[in-house]
DNA sequence: TAGATGGTGGGGAAAGGTGGGGAATAGTGG
DNA sequence: CCACTATTCCCCACCTTTCCCCACCATCTA
């Protein structure tokens, strides 16, 4: 279960420390390897972070789910399931994220990571911004968004 | 298993070099030929790869699966069958894309790979996005559509 | 204050990706 | 059938990125 936000910085060659609750969320389980894809909260774009295991576990369901040629499961498997990285820190803990996963969630300085469950996020500091703004227009202007989530 | 996104470029010639990671998936089971396609992935064209012995097994499957004359059938192997070319990487892991393909899947500059277990994507970035944007606007405005994958 | 834990920085070797020269081959037109 | 051009193939060389170290600093705890 990973749990809770950080904030660390990418240094110079594109490293990050996973936090370190984290790293003990993913040792817990099982040799310490992420899977990593990226994806969008409200338009901003962002990274999401697996135990391996937990991935496994998500790309086989998505097998059994939905037709060979299902317009959504190509869509799903081509830029979420394909998006993915395997991930592996060093001794100090850190991961190199590779260059494409980079890009797309236009991490440069300050890193958010945000707990989910199975999986983490992670988010550049500004752009994280706007993920929060979107969350208390909503809350304000649209009172009843959250009521199915039984909050 | 073919996993994870790359991002290179084609040269003048017409090459590009396949991401090391799937050569190793490729020279792991044997050679190290391609089988390359063309597809659509949400009305982007792109192209796919297989190692020859997994494209093997597609091409056997289908003799069993469909009525030999049924409409599908006739299709899906006139069009995704027939249209494989073999490509053989130089020593530098490359390979040369053959003109057809690179104009089909409109190929011209920075190419993204997907790897999508027994085989892989190519698309041009350009044309990624789009498929990007599809996935994005599906999740967005149709939450269900993956709701059994706990995304 | 000393020790432990967590995060940051950087050197240097190795691997991966890119570019291009020049020989071989195939395709085209006279 | 020959000559010419375009494409393909094989080689070598460069440069960027990645990987594997080791060292340092900041914070928290005993």
């Amino acid at each position: 279960m990973f749990q809770g936000s950080f904030r660390n910085t990418l240094d110079g060659k594109g490293r990050i420390a996973i936090p370190a609750r984290f790293r003990e969320a993913l040792g817990a389980v099982e040799e310490d390897r992420l899977m990593v894809t990226h994806f969008e909260v409200a338009g901003v774009p962002c990274l999401e972070a697996y135990a391996p295991r937990a991935w496994q576990q998500l790309v086989e369901s998505l097998t059994e789910g939905m037709g060979q040629f299902s317009q959504s499961r190509m869509l799903f498997e081509t830029v979420y399931v394909g998006g993915v990285q395997t991930c592996q820190p060093d001794k100090q803990g850190r991961v190199l994220i590779p260059q494409d996963l980079r890009k797309r969630a236009v991490l440069e300085q300050e890193v958010i990571f945000l707990g989910v469950g199975q999986k983490f996020r992670m988010f550049e500091s500004s752009a994280y911004e706007r993920v929060e703004q979107a969350f208390h227009s909503i809350v304000a202007n649209n009172p009843d968004a959250f009521r199915d989530l039984g909050i």
